[in-house]
DNA sequence: GAACACAGCG
DNA sequence: ACGCTGTGTTCT
């Protein structure tokens, strides 16, 4: 393997000319705690290997020369945060580990692509090595210059699998994105997700603002109240009410309560299950203890995470097999609501709160291309209302209260893969709708006889899952998904073209915000909710951009029903 | 350390 | 009934 070993600014001339004519290039760091040490780059016939500690002048080389370039690496989302910090801003992103995500690979690290795609394996011993050292070996010189070299294979063999992915009608704009013309993407999906690791990137950089002395208060304040009722409990039935096992045994045998049985043949102690017997005192007092034992558990997990008045959560840009995001360190996607008044922006600072209404019904409809509920969508319709008065025959205005909830239940089910014992055990768990099997049947072909296409849509997921044992299939953008039950095969596309749109909305949000040269940062994505923080006297308008750009990805994903945003300002999460 | 139960979110 | 993560207890 042919590379340089770039140690002095001689060095500079021959690098910039090599690459310079190259659209893309391949990029990998090595980092030592917050310094970059090495920055290896290269393109199809040439290999540097830049030693900062050596030439920190390469800084400059490198901001002037990747700002007009694309960069192609694994897990970019690691490189460009030490590279945003050294002011360098990549022209465009190819992450070959989100490439793998996206085409269906479980394993992700690089030598496991390698292996599978090049069959060639990687000796990664040296990627913990000693990057600090004042010297590095020419092992770990070489090592380094390795990932570029295998980083060339994969990416060819990851793009030309990206683009034989069965072809979409929509997000047709994407394909004159700056991501898709650089490297020669033609997958919608995937041209969102590679731009997407960018703002992945800055969601973590920026995180999110706390209001930290709260925080303790509350903790300090939660952690007495749930002492002194923790001992009560414990003292009063020499029980721990944190054990479901013991709680099995006090609630069974001694209060002779008549509880199911968990799975596993345990006890059921949940929350669902007690509050049937909320008028015992001591289902009282376990669902207060568990109540305040939440609360102090989530502050103390915000509280071990505060730096400088912020949480810096992690998020997995794939982090559910749909394509949705998952966040860690702290779950900031699990926040009670009545919590999120906790995370406050600091003086003169607000945040703008923004969430799709409805969304997955929406791509729903348009997704089976139900013509009756693409139109009571355009209408504007109450559509849990609309679907009661379908399926109990009788005018919306006479549609009661549980009755609106019920249908609301049959709605869920279009989406999560509907059975009439799921629709009973959810009616009457999340909605107080009690209603028998028989009902719920009824219910079920009423719904199924006003929405036909849903009705033909499930008839047909299961005939093929009959015959080929599962079903492939993609988003409305193109991501690919396989799924080998019933209830995955029909939440999938929903669930994953509900992704596709969030993170849309977010690169749309990014050139709304440029384009009109305002300054606002992401610090969350909830799903279908997006939260920026920004100064008070522009908040007007970065909401106005947030409204716009959501809706403009909107119109590219459902081009035959509108999406409607809900937005506030607000000096705090809560609304 | 793995598996389970529970509880919070969309 | 779909998708997650964190914490605690219990099992192996």
């Amino acid at each position: 393997m042919d590379y340089e070993y770039v140690i002095d600014k001689a060095s500079f001339p021959k690098l910039i000319s090599s690459l310079k004519p190259a659209p893309y290039i391949f990029l990998d760091t090595e980092t030592t705690g917050d310094k970059i040490r090495l920055v290896q780059i290269g393109d199809y016939a040439n290999i540097f290997v830049i030693d900062l500690f050596e030439v920190p002048e390469a800084v400059e080389v490198l901001q002037v020369l990747l700002s007009a370039k694309g960069i192609i690496g694994h897990n970019l989302k690691y490189d460009l945060k030490y590279l945003y910090r050294y002011n360098i801003h990549p022209y465009a992103t190819f992450d070959t580990m989100i490439a793998s995500q996206l085409l269906g690979f479980e394993k992700l690290s690089l030598s496991h692509v390698a292996r599978v795609l090049l069959s060639k394996s990687l000796d990664k011993s040296f990627q913990a090595s000693d990057w600090a050292k004042g010297t590095l070996d020419r092992e770990q010189i070489e090592y380094a210059a390795t990932d570029v070299e295998v980083l060339r294979g994969i990416f060819d063999i990851l793009r030309e699998r990206l683009n034989s992915l069965p072809e979409v009608e929509r997000g047709s704009e994407l394909l004159r994105s700056r991501t898709a013309r650089i490297f020669g993407l033609k997958n919608p999906a995937a041209i969102v997700e590679m731009a997407f690791v960018q703002e992945v990137a800055k969601l973590e950089l920026n995180g999110i603002p706390v209001d930290a002395q709260e925080i303790e208060k509350l903790e300090k304040e939660f952690g007495r109240r749930l002492q002194k009722k923790m001992m009560d409990f414990i003292i009063k039935h020499r029980t721990d009410p944190l054990s479901t096992k013991q709680l099995g045994r006090l609630l069974t045998e001694r209060l002779g309560l008549n509880l199911p049985l968990t799975m596993k043949g345990n006890v059921a102690t949940d929350d669902k299950t007690l509050s049937e017997f909320s008028h015992v005192r001591e289902v009282q007092e376990i669902l207060e203890i568990r109540k305040i034992k939440k609360a102090l558990d989530k502050l103390k997990e915000l509280r071990t995470h505060i730096r400088n008045s912020r949480v810096f959560p992690e998020f997995r840009q794939i982090g559910a097999i749909t394509g949705r995001m998952s966040s860690s360190n702290p779950n900031v996607q699990n926040i009670p609501r009545d919590m999120r008044g906790l995370f406050k922006a600091s003086e003169g600072k607000v945040l703008v709160i923004a969430d799709f209404s409805q969304i997955e019904l929406r791509i729903a409809a348009e997704y089976v291309r139900d013509e009756r509920m693409m139109e009571a969508i355009r209408q504007g319709r109450d559509l849990h209302r609309y679907t009661a008065s379908l399926v109990l025959g009788k005018p919306e205005t006479e549609i009661s209260k549980e009755e609106r909830q019920l249908a609301k239940a049959l709605n869920f089910g279009l989406i999560y893969g509907i059975s009439a014992k799921g629709l009973a055990d959810y009616a009457r768990t999340s909605y107080g709708v009690e209603i028998s099997l028989q009902e719920a049947e009824r219910f079920r072909k009423r719904f199924f006889e006003a929405f036909k296409s849903f009705r033909d849509w499930h008839a047909k997921v299961k005939v093929q899952l009959r015959e080929e044992r599962e079903v492939s299939g993609s988003t409305l953008l193109g991501r690919p998904f396989k799924a080998t039950t019933f209830t995955d095969a029909v939440n999938y596309p929903i669930q994953g073209t509900g992704a596709d749109l969030l993170k849309l909305a977010v690169l749309m949000f990014e050139v709304e915000i440029k384009r009109t040269n305002l300054e606002a940062k992401l610090v969350n994505l909830v799903h279908d909710e997006i939260v920026v923080e920004t100064r008070k006297d522009i908040a007007d308008a970065v909401k106005a951009c947030l409204e716009e750009a959501m809706r403009k990805a909107g119109k590219m994903v459902l081009r035959d029903i509108p999406v409607e945003v809900e937005s506030t300002a607000s000096p705090s999460w809560s609304k």
